[in-house]
DNA sequence: TTAATATATTTGTATAAACAAAAATTGTAT
DNA sequence: ATACAATTTTTGTTTATACAAATATATTAA
């Protein structure tokens, strides 16, 4: 028989982070661009300016799949990011993000960041910091 | 700008959750059911012969979509639940779990149990319950 | 150099999910 | 009784996801 506390803890899990991401996406849907999308663009900025490739960024990831190209395919078209291939190795594809791709992410960032204190106003500094530690040795 | 801690156990909750489904979804796999199949089945097996309708699994499903329809469709063409119109209401279904989806069950549940279990053992029985509290706290 | 292997990306395809609209039935108010 | 609104389920469509295979380039070993 498994344990209540074991069940619980990780319907919990699933749960809040459900609930999370829905609370992300009524965001996310307001400014008509997708988690994922969002995702590459801040891995992006993280680059300051240095080009990344498909796997770079697909590792970095949160959601790890495999249609990153699709992904930025879209990002391009909202002129978000550019892409050109590499000239070290032509394999390898350079992503970069645009003026108007940074632009897009100080706009909505600031929005995310409020989301995301909302979310847990009720927890300690502390608190929180307790909870990131017990999740951090769960399923490694 | 966004406490660090804010940032940590938000996203140390989304790439847990991730993980977690990552492991359940290698058991589901082998047994060739989805988790949200998995879920209903269990529903089903909550009710103990009683019938339920659509809306009522609905409700209490993990991920809530509107497409219950045709997962149950999927667990028909297994044999692993019944489905017809309720008697006293005839825009509701009943639907039942057979014999077949529970001995299915039956046979996937341990290993489920087994599973959550293993991704828990980095923490106590008190730990898991501090978890599961702070967890429900969050995006409430 | 050539062949074999490894790496990085793209593409195709099948399945799943999100969302809105439609259909059928029931309940309610006049 | 009739019209209108509410409930429950189904269906259609668009988009996202997972997975495997294909393509192109680079690296390594003989």
């Amino acid at each position: 028989m498994i344990k209540k506390s074991t069940r619980d803890s990780i319907l919990s899990i699933l749960k809040t982070s459900l609930r999370i991401n829905k609370k992300l996406n009524d965001v996310f849907k307001k400014y008509e661009i997708s988690e994922q999308q969002f995702n590459i663009l801040r891995i992006l900025r993280g680059q300051r300016g240095k080009p990344s490739s498909l796997k770079t960024i697909q590792k970095r990831m949160v959601h790890l799949m495999s249609n990153t190209t699709r992904l930025v395919d879209k990002l391009i078209l909202k002129d978000f990011v550019s892409r050109e291939i590499c000239k070290f190795n032509r394999r390898k594809i350079d992503i970069f993000i645009t003026d108007k791709g940074l632009k897009f992410l100080d706009e909505i960032n600031p929005i995310i960041d409020k989301s995301e204190e909302l979310m847990t106003t009720n927890l300690s500094e502390e608190e929180k910091n307790i909870l990131t530690n017990l999740l951090n040795k769960i399923a490694v």
